[in-house]
DNA sequence: CGTAATAATACCAAAACGGTAACCTTTGCA
DNA sequence: TGCAAAGGTTACCGTTTTGGTATTATTACG
C-alpha cells in the first residue's frame, strides 16, 4: 500500500498538538505522547527529526520540552512529510532521470513527475493553523481536563 | 522517501510496452524484459499480479506470451498502482478510521483522505493510450530493430 | 514427444519498519 | 551541591518488506 509510515503520522500528531496550544507553549514530549496516545520512546526520535528540520524547538533540562519553531500557519503537511519521509518521489526517475536507461523517450517519467508535483502542492496547502482551528476544546472534551496552557 | 516500489515501476513499463504494440499482439515476457531492461524472473512475478488484476492476459505454452486484457485506453496508471501496491492509502486512518483512537475529532484524517483521493483521481486520468502515443518509433530508434508486430 | 512458453513456488540476503531500552547530557531547583 | 526532570543518542530487537533468483510444474504447439 502506497502511503506514509507511522513516524510521519506521529510527527503530524505532535505538530498538531503544539499548534492547538497558545503560541510558544513548552510541552514535554512525554505529555504529548500520553495525551495523543503515542509510544513514548519512539516519539522522542520522531521529534528529533522534526527538530532537525527546523519545525520544532527543543529545550533541555528540567522544565524543558518542545514548542513550534514558527507559527503554525507557516508549517504545512508537506513540511512534516518531507522531514520524516525525506521528500516525495513517487518514482525513482522523478529525482534521477538517469535511473532508467530508457528515460530519453519515456512518457511515463513525465507522468510520475506530474503526480509528484501535484501531491506536493496539495500537501503544501494543508497548514497546521487550519487543522488546529478551535481544537483545544475538542481535546478537553475527550477526557483530558488541563491542556496546560489553554 | 514516499513512493512506489520497483515492481510497480516495472509493471508500468510492461503495460506501456504492450500498449505500444498493435492491439492484441502476444509477446513473451522474456522479450519484454530484454527490450525494457528488466530482470527477467522478477518480471514474471510482476506480470502475474498484473494478470490477477485483470489488466493482462497470459497464454501458456509454445508461441505463448502476454497481451493487454483490454484496450490501452481503458487502463490507467491507477489500475497498475492498485494492482501492484494494493491501493493508495496515504495514512492508515484513510482506510480504517478506527486505527487512531482520537479519530473522532481528528482534522488531519480528513486531510489525508483528501490527498489520497486527489492522487487517485490524477493517476486515474493517466491512460496508457496517451502514454503509448507514437512510441513504437522511439523504441526502434533506440537500437531494437524489430518490435515484432509494429 | 520435445520444446517453448507461462504459473507457482520456494528461497534468499539485505534493508526498512516500528518499537524498546539504556545511557548520556543539560538544566532548574531545593 | 546534588537530585530530578527533561531531551539527545545509540544500540538493539523481531518482523516485514523488498528486490531478486531458482526450481519445478503446467500448458500448448508442431
Amino acid at each position: 500500500m502506497l502511503g506514509i509510515g507511522r513516524n510521519t503520522d506521529y510527527a503530524a500528531r505532535v505538530v498538531l498538538h503544539l499548534a492547538c496550544l497558545e503560541e510558544g507553549t513548552l510541552v514535554p514530549i512525554a505529555e504529548i505522547a500520553a495525551k495523543r496516545l503515542l509510544p513514548k520512546p519512539y516519539t522522542r526520535r520522531v521529534v528529533g527529526e522534526l527538530a532537525q528540520a527546523g519545525l520544532v524547538e527543543t529545550v533541555r533540562g528540567a522544565g524543558g520540552g518542545i514548542r513550534l519553531a514558527k507559527p503554525a500557519a507557516e508549517i504545512s503537511m508537506l513540511d512534516v512529510v518531507s522531514a520524516l519521509e525525506g521528500g516525495i518521489v513517487l518514482n525513482r526517475c522523478v529525482d534521477d532521470p538517469k535511473a532508467c536507461p530508457l528515460s530519453v523517450t519515456c512518457p511515463v517519467q513525465r507522468s510520475w513527475t506530474d503526480a509528484t508535483r501535484m501531491l506536493e502542492a496539495h500537501l503544501a496547502g494543508v497548514r497546521f493553523d487550519q487543522l488546529a482551528d478551535g481544537r483545544q476544546v475538542a481535546l478537553t472534551r475527550l477526557g483530558h481536563p488541563e491542556t496546560k496552557g489553554a
